[in-house]
DNA sequence: ATATGTCTGTGCGATAGCGAACATAACCAC
DNA sequence: GTGGTTATGTTCGCTATCGCACAGACATAT
């Protein structure tokens, strides 16, 4: 539990960098801790810093006029949070908000910006990420327009899961429907139901997934797509990602 | 009717650009008609060039396993389509097809990724609007979750009247429906809705609008979000956009 | 051990949207 | 014109989800 235990290549993005970025940018960074519920930053704040978690998994979250609110996509040890910082935005209107407790290292927007301006691999591989950020938004709106409850529980805890080590989720009842922007007593019915099946086992906020094959044969197909493109996008270390057309 | 008709600055990312880039850029462009329902990409192609439309909408579609589909974004003068081309992915998850007829501009991968290599203003300018996708994209998300039939067609006949010039469209109740990803007999009960209000007045397959502030006041909070991130990201010409920092 | 708050389960009635089947109405080709 | 095709309108029963209300179960502090 000492900070000892952490390192910046817990992060995958982080890891991914070759060992020239790696040695510029290291130093940089700070360890962060983020409790849970950690608002990392609001809807049209302007960013300083970006975040790359390890053990934590953040989740930009939507939240309406009326206080409704959607979880747009999850962020974990494959990603960082606050792309639009070098998207050019500097802001966006979603909320970076932490689901699952853990660390994260900070890096500060300049040293950032100043890496990028290198025009490198760290440009490259955060732009393959983003792409990844993008495909889980796309299917989080059809997921919400066209499957059930019961599928898109299935569908978000395999993708929190991938996000962390281990089969286990700290996550009330009510924090999952906040997310899946549906009521409480949807999602009571729905882990019910995967309870009473084996596949998973709750209680007060401490989920265990105890079958996980059976899990991901009930998800709707946004799982498979979302995750097989992310592995797809950030599998290749880090290869400078415009270059294929110009070796020819 | 003539090609003569057309230029380059119609498409606003063309526009914005700095003359210099123009100068490199416009010789390389192909002028390029878009017929209704044209597939400009399919799920997973890789894909060979962008397309830059001038007076015509290109719908983001994802398309299920089962055919449900919907609409994930929609592109018109403001945009381009094709951005997973720089974003290093090369191929997307979702269909590009055409959604109202018209024009774009043709630009291939490979010409696009030399003057990115340039690291200049045109990788800014397309980072940003990325970033003014990946909003519309999440406010799909929540406005699929959240908000009723009739919310939404007024949000997308408001976007949809954005990308065009004029107050009509071209399209059936029944293309709306698979964008929206809803049963076309809802869309004619929410377009008859408000032609009764006299909003609109339609009849097979064209649109006209009549009352663009009452269109607007029966929206969605999702359009103003989208139009206002939009407008944000995209009104500074063009600016390095990772400079600020820099010049401090 | 008791009290208090948090988490989970359940049971209503209400409703938006679905799926299917079918009716009308506009346009087009010949 | 006539007939065929495409676009729109209407109905009906069905289901998932909602909103609300409340009950039990567990956890922790005092």
């Amino acid at each position: 539990m000492t900070q000892h235990n952490f390192h910046p290549e817990q992060n995958h993005l982080l890891r991914a960098l070759p060992a020239e970025v790696q040695t510029r940018l290291f130093p940089h960074l700070k360890l962060f801790p983020l409790p849970l519920g950690k608002v990392l930053y609001e809807s049209g704040d302007t960013m300083n810093h970006v975040y790359f978690p390890i053990d934590s998994i953040v989740s930009l979250l939507y939240v309406m006029l009326n206080g409704a609110s959607a979880e747009i996509s999850v962020v974990g040890k494959e990603g960082l949070v606050g792309v639009s910082l070098f998207m050019g935005g500097e802001s966006t209107p979603s909320r970076a908000i932490v689901q699952s407790a853990g660390h994260a290292w900070q890096l500060s927007g300049a040293r950032l910006k100043e890496e990028f301006n290198r025009h490198g691999d760290l440009l490259f591989l955060m732009l393959r990420y983003t792409q990844s950020l993008i495909t889980q938004m796309a299917q989080t709106a059809v997921c919400n327009r066209h499957h059930a409850i019961d599928q898109q529980l299935c569908r978000w805890l395999l993708l929190s899961l991938d996000r962390l080590s281990g089969n286990q989720l700290t996550m009330t009842q009510e924090l999952i429907a906040n997310m899946l922007g549906v009521r409480r007593e949807g999602v009571t019915e729905a882990a019910s139901k995967l309870q009473k099946l084996g596949v998973i086992e709750y209680s007060r906020g401490k989920i265990t997934v105890l079958d996980r094959p059976t899990l991901e044969s009930l998800s709707c197909e946004c799982y498979a797509v979302v995750r097989r493109e992310t592995d797809r996008l950030l599998s290749y270390p880090v290869g400078p990602v415009l270059s294929p057309t110009f070796t020819a």
